[in-house]
DNA sequence: TCCTTTATATACCGATCGATACATTATTGA
DNA sequence: TCAATAATGTATCGATCGGTATATAAAGGA
């Protein structure tokens, strides 16, 4: 390739952005906070990444690589509907309490109030969070389809719920609460499984799996 | 009283600044956006209310009198903790989808992430919020004393599951689901309670009451 | 009537916002 | 060797941020 070559590392510079974004939200990230972090100047942020909204953009996208997209697999591979999503309750509440990054979720926290100009990204982190949503109701699906959900669970009323609990549970890290409490907040809400789906799982008939 | 007379009513001014604040939340409502809705300019603001956090402040003080006080009143006034529970739910999904207010909760919604000279007011906020956390462990401790929750339950645990999923609800609403949604998922989290509480309600020895 | 007091309106403050112009530096292809 | 290309550093853009100085208008008290 032609010209100057770069001298920071691309990855890890949004890598740093992400976390800034995580830590401050959307709009109160500012370029200086961003720029300071990823240890460049702004025309080199502009020139790798593109406007703020560009950025921010790519670092909700690594957001869902690196945190997102493990959860997603966790739910995916649990064995029954039950335990995929417990899964995403006790991944996430891992992903809001560790120490080396911000509490919380960077999707659900990043704008939720804000500037009226900023609408289309709050509508992108909105549609960000249905994904989570039908992430579940797919897994719970499943487990009507595979036999461990009775036939008359609602999987979009139960995604829906499981989702508003785990939004629930970003605010309460931002806010400080222990992990444990997070994980007896969570069990709380596997508590009702058994009611939402319509009665405990049917036994499947012997033989058949 | 010795001076010129105020030309607005102060009372009406602080309603319209506190709808800007729980249409945007703090960081976002300019003092631009402020004075316009309250049809003052900048000094009457400053002489009346003081400064952009001493408004937000009190327009806080005035949402908790509007909108919180009667959910508060609600929680107490139930004839068992359940019922208490179930009106936090109920009444607050009906302020979370008023038509004519803004979205979800303004103490919940209003600084979440942001920059870090706020940090006052955000422990204010997460103060604010405790109390509400507070006022359902109270209520649920006293449906222990008074016989309708059974005494191995932890009112600790229940109230925080039940304010987890009442901030849950404020992120919902504010991504637009509808009224009936939010219903059936705070059905969801009130069929959590008989074994949260530890059984259902202990029946009262005849005579008792 | 005139002075004190308080509210109003205009205009502006320094700081910071997101975003760039411009000149310089470093590299590749011809 | 040198033009073309691309990244860097500095310095700055206009807009907006929260917050005020200043002058004027409107009331009460002496």
């Amino acid at each position: 390739m032609r010209g100057r070559p770069r001298t920071f590392d691309r990855e890890k510079a949004l890598r740093r952005a992400m976390m800034v974004f995580w830590e401050r939200g959307y709009e109160a990230a500012s370029l200086e906070d961003l720029t300071e972090a990823m240890g460049i100047n702004r025309p080199s942020l502009y020139s790798a990444f593109g406007r703020k909204e560009d950025l921010f953009r790519e670092a909700v996208a690594l957001y869902d690589t690196i945190e997102t997209a493990p959860i997603v697999n966790a739910v995916e591979d649990s064995p029954t509907a039950y335990a995929g999503i417990e899964a995403a309750l006790k991944r996430n509440i891992e992903v809001f309490t560790r120490a080396k990054t911000p509490r919380g979720c960077l999707v659900t926290l990043a704008l939720l109030s804000g500037r009226k100009e900023n609408s289309e990204i709050r509508d992108f982190l909105c549609e960000n969070r249905r994904s989570g949503q039908a992430l579940l109701r797919r897994r719970i699906e499943r487990g009507i389809a595979e036999g461990d959900v009775p036939a008359k669970a609602d999987p979009d009323r139960m995604a829906l719920f499981y989702t508003t609990v785990i939004h629930g549970l970003s605010v309460q890290a931002k806010d400080g609460i222990t992990h444990e409490d997070l994980c007896s907040t969570a069990d709380a809400a596997l508590a009702a499984w058994d009611r939402l789906a319509g009665g405990p799982a049917p036994k499947p008939a012997s033989g058949q799996l």
